[in-house]
DNA sequence: TCCGTTGATGTCATTGAGTGACATCATTAT
DNA sequence: ATAATGATGTCACTCAATGACATCAACGGA
């Protein structure tokens, strides 16, 4: 196995996000970004499928998290409380600790329509996966993929107050207000 | 003002659609789409912002009718009844008439990622918008960005399935089906 | 210690999206 | 007719993305 300077991966990612924060995506050349790392933009383009992905491809382990904790929920269990199970334990991912890189992280982004899509993306995939697990739960459609995307709803409004920076409630706490909202305003 | 050949826009959206059903759309490029038209690639970028828009510009529209029918709604109905409402109203852009346009059209998008990402923005624009609209009917947040994200939850499954192959009801009764299915499970 | 293998990286060439500058042509009003 | 105007074409360029191939560093075995 190789040896080079290592965490090749991480350097492009951290240049990323510095070079787009200082002076946005779009102005950002794959170019600049591998320079900054100390390599070039063919390597670039081996860690990553394209120039969003770079800030993007972390999320397989949250989708796996969640879709583990909505299988293991109680059988008894809802479609929509298998569902808010998933969604409080993704709060392993968003700990205080990292609050303020996805402050920053969501800045870019919001910042720019192509890595907006990109997220967007990403959440519908999210939302497909609950779906197919609520399924294996035996909820059939189109309840699977309703109670799927309504949490995946709660999910993104919940976390862009996460990352707001004058709210200090935590991820948990967030969560269950927003599925306790979403309850009371569909039942009137 | 200038009389070529008219309707430039609409060849090209005639051209594109079909191309991309033939031979798919990243095997398409835009020199192809606008040779098919009858003009050049340069013009087709005056027309789209990019090659994927070419396939949405129809969507203001959409999002006007369902603002105006949410502002429109009774002063008394709830967050979620007005949404319903717009969410209804939307059913003029899609009569048994043009579905089995909507049907290819969807069938192309749903088979490429870059056209996804298109779609799926254009759906959180459509909710930034009616949550907004609810915001201006005195709803606080995060109940209005609840309401309208819940809302497209339901929209985006009713779509779905409207366009279904199999599918034989209308707009507005998948629609109200999918709106009482939400209701139930998040009563549960 | 030397060498061959292996995997990571670099180099080069190419395609296609997207854009700015400028020329040209058709239409309309005067 | 002709001048003004708006739509289209032409040209040159940047940059994202990819394939083919070369090169280099590390490791294991002789």
């Amino acid at each position: 196995m190789g040896r080079w300077e290592p965490d090749a991966a991480n350097r492009f990612r951290a240049a990323a996000i510095e070079l787009f924060g200082e002076i946005g995506y779009e102005q950002t050349t794959v170019a600049a970004i591998a320079e900054r790392a100390g390599l070039t933009a063919r390597t670039f383009f081996r860690y990553f499928a394209d120039k969003r992905e770079v800030l993007f491809n972390g999320s397989e382990g949250l989708q796996r998290i969640m879709v583990d904790a909505l299988a293991q929920a109680p059988a008894g269990a809802s479609a929509f409380d298998a569902i808010a199970a998933a969604l409080l334990k993704a709060g392993e991912f968003f700990d205080d600790q990292r609050r303020p890189y996805a402050r920053l992280r969501s800045t870019v982004i919001v910042a720019n329509t192509d890595l907006l899509e990109r997220e967007l993306i990403k959440m519908a995939t999210l939302s497909a996966a609950l779906a197919q697990a609520l399924r294996q739960r035996g909820i059939g459609e189109p309840d699977a993929s309703l109670a799927a995307e309504a949490g995946i709803a709660v999910f993104r409004v919940a976390f862009a107050q996460w990352v707001d920076e004058s709210e200090r409630r935590s991820y948990g706490e967030i969560v269950n207000d927003a599925l306790a909202r979403l309850r009371t305003l569909t039942a009137n």
